[in-house]
DNA sequence: ACCCAGTTTGAGTATTTGATCGTACTTGAG
DNA sequence: CTCAAGTACGATCAAATACTCAAACTGGGT
């Protein structure tokens, strides 16, 4: 960030104060700033895009208080969140979005440094974004997913760029493909010293965040969707039973990892099932039902964060 | 609260998560719920006023920080927030309940069963009418000031009433007066089994906030003001370099406490001078300056929100 | 069943906010 | 220094939001 733009914030903030604390009106706050009235809304509406200002909800909506708590019990989680539903125009993700990144930050607001691991996906992305602009240099955070794709390609959700745009840390990205078509090309990396450095944090993690992927049909397979696999393999891992995957990592309905599927390596170093450690996912829709089960029953995380229909479907 | 109250926040809750998190308008809330467009502002009007939405300022404002930073060690504090400054027309207080309720909300949110102690004072009333409402049956709440003033009225700021209006926990009330006129008042009370009680819960505090009342004229006293003293007790008081009082307990301006004033026996219990455990005071205003820096200079609290015009004064 | 006091409701209206657009200013390359 | 590209600005207008008030609805008491 620079000079200029801490500046900008500055006066944002500073606006942001005087419109959501105080209750002052644009008309108030341009006068006591000695600006325009646009440019006052304009530094507020600032403020919120660069997400200087959080809107908490602190009443917990009976019905998704009641989900979360069912949800805890069935499948012995540890933390569990419910953004209630809306109409079906806006965008679900927006609500898990917003608990996720309440989630995140508190993790990284922790004095305690930690090994933070993030992995990928859409919702892992967007919550990327909603970050709250922090400093913890006292934190490492580490991708377990690699950073290119079989074509040398950057994979489309690169959470960790995206969160250096708003937390200032120490970023270990994961310097391997997403997956590897071959033994030698694993051995490769698994051996090559900064990956087994970056490995070696991730084995030892604190927190990890990841999203769960479906598998139900071609559409709403983002592995597919997003070209890191062709047909064939897509209906080949279908044929083995794979409902969902992790990271590229994928399983069958009880959540067992599905191996041995031809020239499809994940390289992805997912937390071993049953962790003590927070895993948490941050997945929802109703297409995703069939793979967020899985992966419960499973326990290959031990956290969930959805939304009211998800959960309800869960149930 | 009873069961149409939590439905009406309920709703309350949900209208206010489609405003501030998904960003819908008023139109938009009102078909998705059914219920008409100003049914909708009303919903989201009640969060607000009812503290179901926070409104939070990420950004550190670059002078505030310093500022903080500056009292921070000047003082040799723990913990130091400092709001920003506005245009005079808007009541300053505002800045510093905010930021004080939310120290008190992260206090109220821990899990580790805390004795938290609650003074007396404007400002502290307001935090309290802020606070978010939560339940936190693992806490004691404690007030450490007096119940009752000279005449038997109920002080005017009844702090501990306030919080439980948001607050669901374990209240005890300090059932003594504000200050006893009489060694053998004193001593009745300081023996009567209750107050054996709470004072025992109140040596025994984990977190303790207060306000700092002035002492400069005599309409910025809080004491007089109040009614608590009369004209002659106050320059009684200010003869004797009384500069300040927290709880009406009067200090001088070394941070010194003031006793053996006729007739005046303050009852309230305050931490020792030089306290490991957070002593927390929310103090703003230029009258209060001096009261201030002396309560600092003798290490009565530990910690101080203010605001950034008291701030500079203070350095 | 009826009444009354206190709420709640939605239509109408005033105020506040957000978006558009042409102009002015800033910046950086040549 | 000049020009082009991009950015910031404020006037104006459309949209969204907050307030007011009279009518409708409660529900507790007779």
């Amino acid at each position: 960030m620079n000079r200029s733009k801490i500046h900008k914030n500055d006066n944002a903030a500073r606006a942001a104060w005087m419109y959501y604390i105080y209750k002052m009106n644009q008309d108030e706050i341009a006068k006591t700033m000695g600006i325009s009235r646009q440019r006052a809304q304009r530094l507020i509406s600032l403020a919120v895009n660069e997400n200087l200002v959080n809107f908490k909800i602190n009443h917990s909506i009976v019905s998704c208080q009641e989900l979360s708590l069912e949800l805890k019990k069935k499948f012995n989680l540890m933390n569990v969140d419910v953004a209630p539903n809306v109409s079906n125009k806006i965008d679900k993700l927006d609500g898990i979005v917003n608990l996720a990144s309440k989630t995140i930050d508190t993790f990284l607001m922790a004095k305690k440094p930690m090994n933070l691991i993030f992995g990928s996906g859409l919702i892992l992305s967007k919550v990327a974004d909603k970050l709250s602009p922090v400093t913890c240099l006292q934190h490492k955070i580490v991708s377990n997913i690699g950073n290119h794709g079989p074509d040398g390609l950057e994979p489309p959700y690169f959470v960790l760029g995206r969160i250096s745009q708003n937390v200032e840390s120490n970023f270990f990205p994961f310097t391997v493909p997403i997956y590897s078509s071959s033994k030698e090309v694993q051995k490769f990396f698994l051996n090559y010293l900064p990956v087994k450095k970056t490995i070696k944090l991730i084995k030892n993690f604190d927190a990890c965040f990841v999203t769960i992927g479906g598998f139900a049909s071609k559409k709403t397979a983002g592995l597919l969707r997003d070209s890191l696999i062709d047909d064939d393999k897509y209906h080949l891992m279908k044929s083995k039973g794979v409902v969902g995957q992790i990271n590229g990592v994928c399983f069958d309905e009880n959540g067992k990892i599905v191996k041995n599927i031809d020239n499809y390596i994940p390289m992805s170093i997912l937390p071993d099932a049953n962790s003590t450690k927070p895993v948490i996912a941050f997945a929802g829709g109703s297409d995703r039902v069939l793979a967020i089960k899985a992966a419960l029953n499973g326990r290959l995380v031990n956290g969930l964060i959805t939304d009211e229909v998800t959960a309800e479907k869960l149930l």
